[in-house]
DNA sequence: ACCAGCATTTTGAATAGACAAAATATAAAT
DNA sequence: ATTTATATTTTGTCTATTCAAAATGCTGGT
């Protein structure tokens, strides 16, 4: 069995792997992600090397052998499922589960995972709108427009919201930016720097494009 | 914050002592019981007793202090829940959930208990009937009574069924000898070593004296 | 009073994981 | 083609936890 430490490093080459296109990970990337010194992210990568886990270049970055990955998309499963238990099952709030989960993760049994996943009905998305991998591994990855790439008047529904700190993640629930959410884009200036959005019967809300970068949107059709 | 590891010691400890009459723990005792050799146990204590958790006297033994009692409890009190809810949220079965909680107990953070709390409604047992300590630590301790000091005729309740071993706890079940089940003693043949008892609206079950002495009862006003 | 047997403690060594700081490689900029 | 800045790797060390095996202390019979 993996420890927890390894399976937070699979995760997360798995998650940053993700985020930039299948490119090779950084180490210094990893390293922050992970939150260890440097060294200690290279030491783990030699170790998880050795144990077939990850393909690793010195100096070029890793990636997931299939293996590896097999077993990141499990944790991130665990992961996953967990936090819809957390909000849905124990009234926990949308923008703390992540980080409990966190902790979670690592301490949930193939049985109990299927408990879990078959009390929530098999769910497909967690509640950030992250999709759920299967039991088998597999995981339909659909990343939808971001808030940044959207045209003013365009419509949709909020599909994911992309960042796990809790404060951002307040402060989208306080605008009504959650998941399933219908919305309009208002006005996007790209010189100011700056999109609006309006929650279907909220009040709108003006983001940075930083922060609406983490939005995502499913458009409806053309308008 | 503790360790696992530490936790399991604290838990250990406060299990011994209070099913040994809260006399000090042996060595060779706990060492066993946390699964680990004799020497490492030792070793554990005394680091354990450096930072006030117990009371060590070489070869006499380990006695938690206060602040150590506080925190095994809080471990005990996130076990019991989460056999709980492991059984009536999930449906995990009866005689699987010790096993799992004693991973999840460690990664359980005091918000999540508080809601796992308050969605089982504030119980003060948990599936073996083994009583559930308050967020305070308080703990009503009750010990029933073992059916092997039953008569024959007596009548009462299942109140605890105190193993935690898979096997006997499916044997258990199977013969309905579960926390609530109302049984009769039949028949108690001390020579025999053996207990016959008749649960309600069930077939008669006779157990060794070894079997009997791990259930508990309830006893019904004098028959 | 002595010794055998058992529990306990000590000792020496291993493993997983981490850090800080020094050494090194690479890419960018002159 | 050098230098420089930055990322990465090495190196040496530390802590927590474990084990096996040797040493030690106690206890119950003689």
């Amino acid at each position: 069995m993996a420890s927890a430490t390894v399976e937070d490093y699979l995760k997360h080459i798995y998650l940053l792997e993700q985020a930039d296109m299948d490119n090779p990970v950084a180490m210094g990337r990893l390293a922050t992600t992970v939150g260890v010194a440097p060294g200690t992210a290279t030491a783990m990568i030699k170790t998880l090397a050795n144990a077939q886990l990850v393909d690793y270049e010195p100096r070029g970055g890793v990636r997931l052998t299939s293996t590896g990955q097999q077993m990141a998309l499990h944790v991130v499963r665990r992961h996953r499922l967990v936090e819809l238990l957390l909000v849905e099952v124990l009234s926990l709030d949308w923008s703390l589960v992540h980080h409990e989960a966190e902790q979670l993760e690592h301490a949930i049994s193939d049985i109990v995972l299927e408990k879990i996943d078959a009390l929530l009905g098999y769910p497909t998305v967690d509640p950030h709108g992250d999709p759920i991998p299967t039991a088998k591994g597999h995981l339909k990855y659909v990343q939808p427009v971001s808030l940044t790439d959207c045209k003013p008047g365009q419509q949709g529904r909020i599909a994911r919201v992309s960042d796990q700190d809790t404060q951002f993640l307040q402060f989208a629930e306080r605008h009504r930016l959650t998941p399933g959410m219908g919305i309009t884009i208002d006005a996007y200036d790209k010189y100011g720097d700056a999109v609006t959005v309006s929650p279907k019967h909220c009040d709108s809300v003006t983001l940075g494009t930083n922060a609406a970068s983490k939005i995502f949107v499913a458009l409806s059709k053309k308008s």
